[in-house]
DNA sequence: GGTGAAAGTTTTTCTCT
DNA sequence: AGAGAAAAACTTTCACC
């Protein structure tokens, strides 16, 4: 497990608010020199703390209306079962995140589509006919009050 | 709106996938030299298209074991309600998204915290106590099995 | 574990097509 | 709009503290 000290939490939490600030800023704002800095940040890649970059696109510009959660049960919650689940949703691109759940709702899912026909294509045709599935109670997005990255961090 | 041709939508899906590309790559993935594909990307990024870029941390290395989603019904659906719950879900750094859905439930939440209690604490003491608030069903992520950013963009 | 300078890339600008 | 070359900035390594 790594050894985090007060300087790389606070680089974790510059690098999460922005990705692609240069190692000479990071450095400046932590109170660090460059070469440093740079070797926390290479450690902490290394180490799968950091685990990748990526940028945050404007999905309504880019022709993606609709964003919808799914809450979804299974027949069976056998390991063997859910794996399956699983690996099919791996499949599906609309799919954007899937999370095992406690209780009676055994997944939640986020899928990101073009528009309402496309998602009831989707919905129809490949998650609820998915093998195992039960039940899927669907709620479309009205508007996005809050997105942050990651976790918290804050008093880091 | 903007105009994206094929190449801008490789450019996005490359620095959607991996933020901190450099430039010479991403010019080289796309199939131009790197002046061209930078004055695009920095065109992206002032239209808006690229929102920004973020880290990606390893929540459990941090000390984040908890991620539960919170379906939240309030008492009042007017626009003034609304906007009040949604302010206050801003304030709040253990509630890292908070969207607004169609139906009986209002919001859903995705709350991280470092362990069980202090999400207990967050919830009996700042979630649940919220005004407005009708009622608060919570399920605790098990695991995740998927986790990808935004959108699709698969066939770009 | 941090510093300072030097070497190697990359970003960025400019000019031309 | 894109390409090639040049300038500026940044990353990365090395020797030293």
């Amino acid at each position: 497990m790594p050894n985090l000290d007060q300087i790389d939490r606070r680089l974790l939490a510059e690098l999460q608010a922005e990705g692609r600030i240069t190692n000479v800023e990071l450095a400046q704002r932590v109170g660090l020199t460059a070469p440093p800095c740079l070797r926390r940040v290479r450690a902490l890649e290394e180490e799968g703390v950091i685990k990748g970059y990526h940028a945050e696109l404007d999905a309504l510009m880019l022709g993606y209306a609709i964003t919808v959660f799914a809450l979804v049960s299974l027949k069976s919650q056998a390991e063997d079962s859910l794996r399956q689940f699983e690996e099919h949703m791996r499949d599906l691109p609309e799919v954007r995140e899937c999370h095992m759940l406690n209780g009676e709702i055994d997944f939640i899912l986020k899928i990101v589509s073009k528009d309402l026909q496309s998602f009831q294509e989707f919905l129809t045709s490949k998650l609820t006919p998915a093998p195992n599935v039960a039940s899927v109670k669907t709620s479309l997005t009205i508007r996005t009050s809050k997105k942050l990255p990651g976790v918290p961090l804050e008093g880091a």
